[in-house]
DNA sequence: GGGTTTTAATAAGTATGCTGACGATGAGAC
DNA sequence: GTCTCATCGTCAGCATACTTATTAAAACCC
């Protein structure tokens, strides 16, 4: 296979792909940023978020609230009760399932981390101008539920 | 039921962070999708095409073309190079160097593989109005610029 | 009411992504 | 020439993320 380099090969920069991972990266890096010392990442501070806007859901609920899947809600919801930060409880009515509820720390930490997450999401966006924030928001949103409607889960 | 939680808790599914994370979930299983059966994640394709574009690359330079640490960069490479698809060599130059090519199979696999790629960066797109694409590839690149440029490297 | 199918959660395996520590090497100071 | 410091790559460790397989339990089917 000779395989000459035709040199159709598109600049990575230029995808969608690539650069909403790269927007990811630093999205995280803030995050982390902004709620240093308190040892928490985005995805576990969704997870106690969702919890507690909906307490006593089971791991299913959860995982597809924020968007993941069973597996890596599971590890991810082990760390958190190891910390102490939310209980797993069996449910009366189905013994396979266990329900999420966050303890008195996890409350305190969610409140502990809103403000320095705020101004993490602020930073994000920081660079558009401020009459484009909102637009972008709207075609993020709107691309995510699209995407959400087409397939059943992220898995 | 009652579930009345203090809303002084925002609302995830209204954060930017949330929402670029849910987008960046899609945008990799599209690109799975569209290049089923090839074996190679967007990470993956994302080093071949760097390689490909700036020949005898140095792994820290690699590393920094495609946005990742040189620890990661390493893992992707090491699974790379088993699959015959570039080749590391010791740089003349510089005995702590490895020099990044790629082989024959790697031009042929980035040859396969772009097709498909393209088709997912379309997709990841498509949800949005024709008109609006543009403008959010615009803004989007703006903000990965600004914040490289706040920030030295991805760590 | 026994057999099949679904479903909730976990386990195993692979691949990102990060930090921090480390060994080997190169470069500059003197 | 040697000492110090910086740099390149790797390793170890942690935390996402995914798929597939497995186990237990519920739901269904007749």
């Amino acid at each position: 296979m000779p395989a000459a380099p035709h040199d159709d090969i598109p600049d990575i920069e230029a995808q969608p792909g690539h650069l909403i991972r790269r927007l990811q990266q630093f999205a995280v890096a803030l995050f982390m940023d902004e709620t240093q010392g308190l040892d928490l990442t985005p995805v576990q501070f969704a997870a106690l978020a969702a919890a507690h806007r909906q307490p006593g859901m089971d791991q299913r609920t959860l995982a597809a609230t924020i968007g993941f899947d069973t597996s890596t809600t599971g590890g991810v919801l082990d760390r958190l009760e190891s910390r102490g930060l939310l209980q797993r409880s069996a449910s009366p009515d189905d013994r396979r399932v266990r329900l999420i509820n966050l303890t008195a720390a996890g409350v305190d930490m969610l409140d502990t981390v809103t403000p320095g997450m705020l101004v993490a999401q602020q930073r994000i966006l920081e660079p558009l101008p401020e009459g484009q924030r909102r637009t972008f928001m709207q075609m993020l949103q709107r691309l995510v539920q699209a995407h959400q409607a087409g397939r059943p889960g992220p898995g």
